[in-house]
Formats: C-alpha cells, structure tokens, sequence
DNA sequence: ATTGGCACTTGCGGCGCTAGAGTGCCAGGT
DNA sequence: ACCTGGCACTCTAGCGCCGCAAGTGCCAAT
C-alpha cells in the first residue's frame, strides 16, 4: 500500500478508536497532521474504500474503518507504546503479589485484565486431570468416608470422597494407603487406569468398592473446578456501542455458555506465537461484530496451560491493550512456576 | 380491605402479571370474571389507588400495582398451586441426584433455580472456616513442601500447601503428622489457635515454620472458595421490562460487585422464616425498582448455611417462584445432610 | 349502588420539513 | 500529474405537528 494511503488510514483508525464514530475528510483535514486539503483525502478515502479498508454508514456520514481497515493497522501500523509495558509490570506487581492457590492467582489475573484495560477480563485453564502422580494418600473420615487425596505433577491437588469399605480399620486402611501410593505413583493416568483395573480384577486388597471410587475419578475430568475467569464485564456496557440490549444479550450467553468463547481460546492454544486478535467477525461470534478479543496463550509448569486476554468493543486502543494482554501472560507464566498449589 | 377491592386488585396483579402492561377498567370488565361495568371498576382502582396500592403511569394508561399493591397480592390473596411442589421436586431429582462436591450441588442448585423459574439463580453459601477438626494430615508433596489437609465438621474438606522443614524425612512428617493429629482433633478454632501457639513456644516438634503456616491458615477465612453461585443472569435481559441498558448496569454492577447482594441475603440468613420476598424497592438495590428477589435460607449439616433464591422482574409469578424457592431450599439442605465431601 | 354517557387528558406513531454533514466529481491552478 | 476549491447531491437526525386510541373522572339516570 502507499505511504500516502497508510498515513490517512492511520489516522482515520487512531480518530475512530478516540470517538467511535465515523470520520469525515473535514476533521481529517483541520486535525492538520496530513497537510492535506479535504478533497485530497476524500480521493484517498474512496480508493481506501474500494479496496475494503473503509466503510460509510451512508452517505453524509464519514468513514469508519473495516474490520480489514483495524487488522491492517494492527499488523503493519501500529506501534505500541514502549513504557507502556514498565507500567504494567509495576501494576501486576503491586496487585498480583503473592496469591495462595493457582485459583487465587488466575482470578486475580483475570481482575487485573480488567482494571488495566477498562474491559472484560478473561483467564481460561485447560481442564485437565491429573496426569502423573506423585502422591496418593487415603485419610479415614468417617466410619463410612474415606477421603482419597492426589497431588500431581505440578503441584496439582484434587480431593475426592470415597467410601469406605466396611470392616477396614484405619490401622488396615493406611496400608492400603502406602500400597496404593506406591503402586500409582508416578504412573500417568493411562497406567493408572491399567493398574487399577488389574488390581481390582484380582482384588488382593479386598477393598473393590474403593478402587473402582478411584478408577471413576480418573474417568472423568475433575469438573469441580470451574475453569473460566471472568471480570470486569459491567464495564463493557459502559461503552455506548456495546450498550445495545441485543450485543448486550450476546455477551451474556457467550459468557454464561462458554462453549463459544472456548473454541476461540482453543484455537489460541494451538500456537504459540505471542498475542493474537480477533477483530469484529473475525472471531466467529454471532452478535458480536462489534466487539473484539485479544487473548495470548500462557504456560505454567507441567500440564498446567491456559489462554488469557481481554474482551472489548471493537475500537479498543490495541496499542495499549497488546502489550498488557501480553505482558499478564507472561506474568502469569512466571508466577505459576513459583510455589503455588493447586 | 373490602372484599370487592380485594377481588379487584387481585384482577389487576395477575393481568399485569402477564402482560406487564398497564391494565385498564375496560380489559377487566372485558374479561368477565368480575362481572362489573367498567365505571364501578373505575371507582374501586381510584380507591385503591388512593390507598397506595395502584399507580397511573398517566393519564390515559391504565393502572399498575404499586410495590405495595404487589406485596399485599404476595401476603394476602396469593394461592399457591398445589401440584407445583410435586412438578419441582421431580425436577429437582431429576437433575441434582449425586453431586459430587458441596460446590458441584450448590452450583446445579443455582443452575436449577435459574432453568425452574427462567429468572437468574442465586446461591450463597455462607463463608466458613473449618470449625472442629476432624483430621488432619500431613503428606510430603516435594522436598519442599508439604500438604495439609483438613477434614473438619460437617465434611468439609480443606488443603493447603505449607513450606516444608528442611532436613525432616518422610518419616519424621508421617510422626510429626500423628501427633498434630493427636493435638488438634476435635478442637473448634480458638483451641487450634491456642494449642498451636503453645506448641510452637515449646517447639518440641522443630519445625516452627509448618506450625506458623497452619495458624497463619486458621487466621484467615479460606477465601479461594467463591461462595456465590449464579446463574442464568442473561435471561433476565429478555424481559422487556429488565432490557434497558441502565437495569443493565445495575443488574451487572450487583452481580459483580455482589456486596449489595451480600448484605439482603445476610438479613434473609438472620430470621429463618421460610421464603422471603423483596419487591421493587425493598430491597435497595439502586436501579432496580423493576426487580424482585425471591430468598430462602437453607441449612446443611453443622455449620453449613447459606441462602438461595432467585432474582427475575418484580412482575413474576410469585405463586409459582415461591414455591420453587421454598422447595429447592430444602432439598438442598437435605443433600447437603448427605455424603459430600466439601 | 350501579351504570351509560361524555368531556378531558395524554402518549404514540406517522408525516413533512429543515439543517447539517459529508461525499463525488469537475474544472482550474501549480 | 497532482492538488484543491467549488458545487450539486444525498442522507440522517431532530423538530414540530396532527390525529388516533386509550383511559380516566364525573355526572345524571336507573
């Protein structure tokens, strides 16, 4: 594209983002860092237009840049705001500082998102089981309960009540403890599954009930643990482009079915290449054309990985939101590595 | 109140109970269950309005019940259907069978709230610390941690991870953990404090750090458990009535915030008289003259209490909600009674 | 006590108009 | 060849106006 041609469409973009409505060649013109005379700009803007990056409402109106118009200046024209990240890092600091549990933490980070960028918070954590073991422990409850505790690879703790077989004393019950820590340990889930069968199918233990409680668990994925944070959503609806009972109601059933908001984080899951944006339709979200999501993926010790970002209205100031989307995520990468249980 | 008024304002609440529109003395005299003219129909409403109990938005609109006009509808000429509790309770079976967690239950309770009435679900368990321990036990996690979890009254279950002792074996934890065992079963939380301070001014065990981390956990509330649930907000947004961007916000504002909310289902936690209803403005939530909130405390097992109920239009069915409320409060305390672990 | 009738009030939807904003295009200047 | 002022054109938002429909209050008649 032609410098010339650039240049207007950035400050058509960075006018847009500001106001939120469309931009005559008049104010392009006054505003005085093109030194231009409106009718130039105005030949511009119809060549912009014809190649997709503008759009007009209608007529009088001015123009408004397309969702094509906002991607390119993500990609190209954008320059983010270089102390833009030290400010960030001091924020994080100072909120983020020591969290108890891995919870905690992405709840917070998901705050954070919030506060720092005016916008709806977002902080997937990939539902995973446990996956290797490194220590199981039965605690006798009751005289009917018995709770069986996992902690696994990445310090990942899940607790899950059993029952307890009858006639076990906790004398017997802390053998079968040891026995079974040492049996499973280290073993990922697919060994676990194999071992356990194995032993239940010759049942020197004389505890069925209690193993099959402990196959069912690794069966299934530990759904107890909600794993999508959201803050901060009130403060979308105080943009008036988004304060439109029907984008209003779209947001809402995205957050609340997740299902849609998943695909997307997922797909951020596969690549690892830093922040991405999905921009007005590019995320496929019925409803949504004016919102936009900038989400990065994060990593935490072993097995532990989830996404990240921000949910905001299509003219958001990138340059701000990329960098803070971007830093949390690493933030977060590093916090997890810390002491940190699950 | 006469008798013929009573029939009246009860014409009017269910009318506009449907309709939410204002509802004139022509459409009640229309529908023929009163067997009135309109002009006598004009009389009482102008009477009953001067008590309080009607409201014109103006004019030429018919008339709408006041918040009062609601509440004396609620207390007063409201009949329950009868066969609901049996259509709820199956509903109830039928989805709430065996969770597995206290949080998994409360958060279908919430779920199921919202689906029953189409309104938003509202469950709030009331925060608590562990109260008489159980159990507790110790499990080596790394070389420099060490898990302890607590099995206290009621089933619940807490872990947290504490920084290991340097030079203590598996062995020596596995005693230490006994003894702490011994020390601190069956203590409510001041003699835990209490017990825990005199054994870390003796310091017989060496390993005054895993001792501060455990009074350091009894200081605090266990915060990493959310303890409100809700659900189905989104469907409040397609009542018209509710589907104005400033309801919005407030709506939004309150489920985010959740301190105004806290502070109407702590006054429902106060006096256990079954179902309590806020209309309108009674209860204080700004913004929200057009919602009504729908409470019931429920009760589980030894220190497990919470409230739950259901936030929709102030114009709801209450002779429906009521019931669904009153109902699933006590299906969960009775769950909650169950084998759950916390 | 009830009711039909009538005058009065009020909000709402439709209509037409104008002012303002912005464009596209053309012709003339540099 | 490119820029620019000018002009005709288009479209929307806002305003005022009008008439309709709905509903009331009151009164006189039953």
């Amino acid at each position: 594209m032609k410098e010339r041609q650039e240049r207007i469409l950035g400050e058509i973009v960075s006018i847009y983002l500001e106001t939120g409505q469309p931009v005559g060649s008049r104010v392009l013109a006054e505003q005085g860092r093109l030194g231009l005379s409106p009718a130039s700009i105005r030949n511009v803007m119809a060549e912009l237009e014809r190649r997709g990056y503008l759009h007009s409402p209608h007529t009088s109106a001015g123009r408004v840049p397309t969702d094509s118009g906002l991607r390119y200046f993500v990609d190209s024209l954008m320059v983010v705001d270089a102390n833009m990240r030290d400010t960030i890092e001091q924020s994080l600091t100072q909120h983020l500082q020591d969290e108890a549990s891995k919870r905690a933490l992405l709840r917070r980070a998901s705050d954070e998102l919030a506060s720092l960028t005016h916008f709806a918070g977002l902080v997937w954590v990939r539902e995973s089981n446990f996956s290797r073991i490194l220590r199981l422990e039965l605690i006798p409850v009751s005289s009917s309960q018995v709770l069986a505790v996992i902690v696994a690879e990445g310090n990942q703790i899940q607790n899950r009540l059993l029952q307890r077989p009858a006639h076990v004393s906790d004398e017997q019950l802390h053998r079968i403890s040891v026995r079974l820590n040492e049996l499973l340990c280290d073993c990922d889930l697919a060994e676990v599954q194999r071992r356990l069968q194995h032993e239940m199918d010759s049942d020197r233990l004389q505890v069925r009930k209690l193993l099959e409680g402990l196959k069912r668990w690794s069966d299934a994925p530990n759904e107890s643990q909600s794993d999508l944070f959201v803050s901060g959503q009130r403060q979308l609806f105080d943009m008036p482009e988004l304060a439109v009972i029907e984008t209003v109601r779209s947001l809402m059933a995205a957050f609340e079915e997740k299902e849609q908001l998943l695909r997307l984080v997922e797909q951020v899951e596969q690549d690892d290449t830093g922040v991405k944006v999905f921009i007005g339709s590019e995320h496929a979200l019925v409803n949504m054309e004016q919102v936009s999501v900038v989400l990065s993926r994060y990593e935490g010790p072993e097995n532990i990985v989830g996404t990240l970002g921000v949910i905001g209205p299509r003219r958001m100031h990138y340059e701000r939101v990329l960098p803070i989307v971007d830093c949390t995520a690493r933030w977060v990468s590093r916090m997890l590595g810390g002491n940190i249980d699950g």
